[in-house]
DNA sequence: CAAGGTTGCGCG
DNA sequence: AAAGCGCGCAACCTTG
């Protein structure tokens, strides 16, 4: 068992800093002692040494710079405070009294810094055009103690610091996981990706060719618009092919073409599927993600408003299911697939403190509670109704279903409609440990002024209340999205610990890589879900862990509540169905 | 012809 | 043009 967070105080901290030269400058804040200097080669094996013997949370700059070279040298770290990440969280925070020392450190606000690539000549790229590098955060230990002070005194002031400082190290730990994962890559059959592709779409056709089964089926949808010359790649040509064929739309989207009734209905649906899996996941994918078994995708943690993750490279967040049976274990090797039934609902139960609505979600599928509970009639309208809740929705069969839910689960549906309450005012909410939204912009705020002078047309008014709706469903979604985010990185967090906890035992090792690839690992992660990888003996082990892991996640955010977060798991060699 | 916007679809 | 949130990416198309 994991100890909880403990306080601020009782945390050994040890800050580490980069010179101009690239050496590494280490002061350990518990010991008083001077700051230690490090070469670049030692400065591994130190870390190693210090993880051994107690391991102290490393504050550094930017995990994203600091950790995959150390993965790569074979040291795994426990702990660590990311500046940049909790700069972000903690500037913008509503739970900060006094955000401006941080604001006014505006060195802190910028991207992730690209682990440095051992191989090309990025130094050389930078010489030739240093504008065109991104902006990095200050990598110094001078900057870095500044900017850990600045940070320690907020939280210090703040108003629920337990729950800031939770927050900070959740989002620290999920930027070692992502480093991780990046290190580890998803074990990826690339042979079983091409046998997809060639059954689904034909041989792999040369360079600017269109495979087999795409001309086929473009083809019969060309005979069915009477049109042979009909371009199906550009929408604006393919809608005024489809109306002079008599399909009367207004886009060619799928959902759309899916309400009319014509020969070319089917063809150009069948051939927007194949062309989409040629395109986003075809053998070009392939060639650039998938090397050595390994497929690599690039992972943003804190990269969207709400905390979730973003990817920039590899689309890893949208990998489509069709392609789930090409991630496969090692031999020898098992895979633990496993996602959270509902996770958002059930975050709003444990937010809101809604018995009705925990007491829904106490099986293991929440809609089917909310049919139980009188509220709706099937399973279809609650997952409709409930989703309509947390997102806002007005009109059609969501818009007619969300008024039940308010009879039903009171103190649910009072929280999602206050924050977009707030929103409409253009105000900020924050989730549960307290990320905050950010403001709207000027213009939202022009369009609002210009509605209440009196000169304004209707129109004027229309638009405006249009855009404060339109925030108001974003700030009504993100103090669900956020918190049920909050909630995955605590999973993701615990886990990681957990699975360095478990023996590895004698165990066919992958035959490089970092360390932490010989005992289970986390391979995967995309909002809710999480894929482990791990030796088939240790299989039980590593999924008793994801399931305490999840259990604990819930007790760290909520404490003790009686809405759980149970977990659809799965052992099997592929993570795909089957 | 490079940059930026739009469309459509994949994921939660 | 999803009724209703958050994303990334490829291709097409316009703009400068």
């Amino acid at each position: 068992m994991t100890a909880a967070e403990p306080p601020f105080a009782q945390v050994r901290w040890c800050v580490l800093g980069r010179t101009a030269g690239g050496a590494v400058e280490a002061l350990d804040l518990a010991d008083g002692a001077g700051s230690v200097t490090l070469s670049k080669e030692e400065f591994p094996g130190w870390i190693a040494e210090r993880e051994a013997g107690g391991a102290p949370r490393w504050v550094w700059s930017d995990t994203a710079s600091w950790l995959p070279p150390l993965l790569t040298a074979g040291v795994r770290v426990e702990r660590c405070h990311d500046l940049r990440l909790s700069h972000a969280i903690l500037q913008r925070s509503e739970l900060v009294r006094d955000p401006a020392p941080l604001r006014a450190a505006v060195e802190w606000e910028a991207g992730a810094t690209a682990p440095a690539e051992p191989t090309s000549a990025p130094m050389l790229f930078e010489l030739e055009d240093p504008a065109e590098s991104t902006r990095s955060v200050p990598h110094g230990v001078d900057a870095a103690l500044a900017e850990f002070a600045r940070q320690r005194a907020a939280l210090a002031a703040a108003h629920a610091p337990a729950r800031l400082q939770l927050l900070l190290a959740a989002e620290s730990a999920g930027a070692i996981v992502a480093a991780e994962l990046e290190a580890a890559g998803v074990p990826w059959d690339a042979a079983e990706h091409d046998r997809l592709l060639r059954e689904t779409l034909g041989p792999r056709p040369a360079t600017g060719e269109k495979p087999a089964r795409m001309v086929e089926v473009g083809a019969e949808v060309r005979a069915a618009l009477g049109d042979p010359r009909a371009s199906l790649d550009s929408p604006p040509k393919l809608l005024r092919a489809l109306r002079a064929a008599g399909v009367d739309v207004g886009s060619t989207s799928r959902w759309e073409l899916a309400e009319h009734e014509h020969p070319v209905i089917a063809p150009l649906l069948h051939y927007k599927k194949l062309a989409r899996l040629f395109t986003a996941n075809g053998w070009a994918w392939i060639d650039e993600w998938v090397r050595d078994g390994r497929y690599r995708p690039v992972y943003v943690p804190g990269g969207v408003v709400t905390g979730r993750w973003a990817s920039s490279g590899g689309g890893a967040l949208q990998l489509p299911r069709q392609l789930r049976t090409a991630l496969r274990a090692d031999p020898g090797w098992t895979l633990i697939t496993a996602d959270v039934a509902q996770l958002e609902p059930r975050v709003l139960a444990a937010m809101a403190g809604d018995r009705a609505m925990a007491a829904a979600g106490s099986g293991t599928d929440l809609y089917a509670g909310v049919v139980a509970s009188g509220a709706v009639a099937t399973r279809d309208e609650a997952k409709i109704a409930v989703l309509g809740a947390m997102y806002g929705s007005t009109t059609g069969d969501s818009g007619r279903l969300v008024p039940r839910l308010r009879r039903s689960f009171p103190a649910a549906m009072r929280l999602v409609d206050h924050a977009a309450e707030v929103g409409e005012q253009g105000g900020v909410v924050s989730t549960w440990l307290g990320r905050s939204s950010p403001e709207p912009g000027p213009e939202w705020r022009e369009l609002q002024a210009r509605a209440s002078l009196p000169s304004a047309t209707s129109r004027d008014e229309e638009r405006a209340r249009r855009a404060a709706r339109e925030y108001g469903r974003f700030t009504r979604n993100f103090v669900v999205q956020g918190t049920a985010a909050e909630w995955a990185l605590a999973w993701l967090a615990e886990l990681r610990l957990r699975l360095a906890e478990i023996d590895p035992g004698p165990v066919a090792a992958p035959a490089s890589g970092p360390v932490f690839e010989r005992r289970p690992h986390l391979v995967f992660f995309l909002h809710d879900e999480i894929i482990v990888h791990a030796p088939v003996e240790r299989a039980e082990a590593a999924a008793e862990a994801v399931r305490a892991a999840a259990i604990t996640a819930g007790r760290r955010l909520f404490g003790e509540i009686p809405v759980d977060f149970p977990l659809d798991l799965r052992i099997s060699e592929r993570s795909g169905k089957g």
